[in-house]
DNA sequence: TATACGTATGAACAATTATTCATATGAAAA
DNA sequence: TTTTCATATGAATAATTGTTCATACGTATA
């Protein structure tokens, strides 16, 4: 918890040097940022939400999450598509079938992160 | 992790019974589902993301965070309003001053965990 | 090979969203 | 009260994004 405080410096031109420079060197680099914000981004759409839960009781063809969810073939795919470039899941071949998986408990552990900061 | 099978049953129009039930029964409610993916797409923005980095350090003011990123008063004070929303930040008035500050620190875990997930 | 089926994908459209601009609010000082 | 300064906010614009549609790809089977 931060309880520094620090006075207003907006007649000024400059913010104090101690905090800019703190800042700046705990500041990730921009494009650490965009991917960061990407991550938190593929959690923030709910057909996204739902696959993982539905991943959460079994691996899945995309068919059947398709019909689970009450969607598309084309929008489960889509949304597939994302989640895989994320790594929040895999998925292996059998015959014309793919079934996909959550790729660690990692996700469970987000998500639920997100359930119990709503729930407080 | 979960290392059940089902076959895919693409030819029926019917996903399996036993799974069909599971799935429905974790799965939460549409309203909830939807208010996950609105927190989580809080973070989902450089400039909010920015701003909590710098509110790790020291509780701010609105110019201040605007001088540290390099952007325009309105737009923090835009953004600021859906971390306020979202309950991540709080802030309190001295004169004409606003401060804002981190919530609390599941913030912090929050971001962490996006963080490792990527640095894997 | 030809056909069928499950899945993937590019383009287009609709909806959402971040920033800018202009202006309003709120508080202190003149 | 009037002015000044910090912050908030509504409307407009530009950019991003989710879904649909049409179609391509991959694999198995006839």
């Amino acid at each position: 918890m931060s309880d520094k405080k620090h006075s207003p410096v907006c007649e000024d031109n400059i913010v104090h040097e101690d905090i800019l420079q703190k800042v700046t060197s705990e500041m990730p680099e921009e494009e650490f940022l965009y991917e960061l914000a990407d991550f938190f981004k593929v959690f923030g759409d709910t057909t996204r939400i739902k696959i993982l839960y539905v991943l959460f009781e079994s691996e899945m063809c995309v068919c059947d999450i398709a019909k689970l969810l009450g969607m598309t073939q084309s929008a489960i795919s889509h949304q597939l598509k994302i989640l895989k470039q994320s790594k929040l899941i895999k998925y292996r071949r059998e015959g014309k079938t793919v079934f996909y998986s959550l790729a660690d408990d990692h996700v469970r552990t987000i998500i639920n992160q997100g359930v119990s900061h709503l729930c407080e």
